[in-house]
DNA sequence: ATTAATTATTGCACTAAACGCAAAAATACA
DNA sequence: TGTATTTTTGCGTTTAGTGCAATAATTAAT
């Protein structure tokens, strides 16, 4: 009789793949808890894989580089985004498809208690800054499609709808930058709501303002 | 007698200034002619310091690293965009003074005509994408306390004015990319021109989406 | 259970970036 | 000319990251 198989369709994960998910794991938890300890560049790769117990090659097996260590838990953020987009009611406003599909993937992805402090490694840590700027290009060019997708209209929408999302995207990483920086008096939630009505508020008045513009050529 | 002295107020460059400026020029030339050519990771340190006949020790008394030769040349962008805003006419509105100042200072980057290849080189590397995209945070905040500094409102129109920025440099940099793809049938100031008349018929177009939104409640 | 095929892990040698330090060379100045 | 200052260099060291081949663990087949 062969070890562990297929329960409801989906093939279970053997010795193997649990191994090497634990082992990915140990390496990341060890990374991590270096990182906040003595930064960034005061751990090196060595320090992490003597922690975490495995030679300094097979470091290399389970991430390409050390500062992916780092970004590899939000890895998933862009595509749980472009889930909820395509998850918002069929009839919603552009408006409101952002609006909520933005609130529900932050609400999940800020969950994790490590997040803040990990937020704190990257700000001072400019190469792990320059890196996390890119996940922020990516999350647009994904938000993009899924909106393109969504509101199938033709080419001529692309530019704006890049635009759009990167205006949102930008309401994000400022965003970020604030819950960061300040003391939280406020819920995650109530975070959000207020940033975006700051948001839809700035660009109600710049509208008003290039229609003025506009109107007086 | 001494060598060089003041003419008008500014001390000239002696022989030691003038070196140190060419030999700087002279590394920077050979770094980006073998980027070129070879590609970032194909040229190495001893490369470019053997084409520009230093030791490889002082390439790093003029970079602190590789990468920052290839932004080197672009370092003074955000400062001319600053001064560009501060420049505008003191009665124009937002709109008009971001468009005149960003159009200006674009004008002015463009005109070097390795700034193409140099787009490529930076595209198609994952490290220098990544540096590339702080370029841009460091001009949103650049340009932010430009615009604040110029209709110097209260506090609470910081946040509006980061996202106005945020936005800006949104265009600016998804222009760009449009520009380095696209085969250029127009001319730099006609796509900018282009580029914005976009940004503004969006930002209309959301205005009165959000205008709707908030009116319907 | 034994064996054969896969896949994971490791050790070792190597390249290249970046830094520190002190000697040597170039330049400025008196 | 001589002396102080700055620039350049050489050398050694650390660390990230790669390639390769040997070894160990796991799976699958007989």
């Amino acid at each position: 009789m062969t070890d562990v198989q297929e329960i409801d369709g989906a093939v279970k994960e053997g010795r193997r793949e649990r191994k090497r998910r634990q082992t990915r794991e140990r390496i990341e938890a060890a990374a991590l808890a270096l990182f906040l300890e003595h930064g960034f560049d005061g751990a090196t790769i060595e320090d992490i894989t003597e922690a975490a117990d495995v030679s300094k090659r097979s470091f290399f097996d389970y991430f390409p580089s050390k500062e992916e260590v780092v970004f590899a838990w939000q890895d998933s953020f862009a595509d749980e985004l472009a889930d909820a987009v395509a998850a918002q009611p069929k009839d919603a406003s552009i408006v409101a498809v952002i609006e909520g599909a933005l609130t529900s993937a932050l609400l999940a992805a800020m969950a994790d208690p490590q997040s803040l402090a990990i937020g704190a490694l990257i700000h001072d840590t400019p190469v792990l800054s320059a890196r996390h700027q890119l996940k922020y290009a990516k999350l647009e060019t994904k938000l993009t499609d899924a909106l393109y997708a969504r509101s199938g209209g033709g080419e001529g929408e692309l530019l704006r709808l890049r635009l759009l999302s990167a205006i949102v995207v930008s309401t994000v990483r400022i965003g970020g930058e604030r819950w960061n920086e300040r003391p939280q008096d406020l819920s995650l939630q109530e975070f959000a709501q207020d940033l975006f009505r700051e948001l839809w508020a700035t660009l109600a008045d710049l509208g008003s303002l290039v229609e003025q513009r506009s109107s007086r050529r």
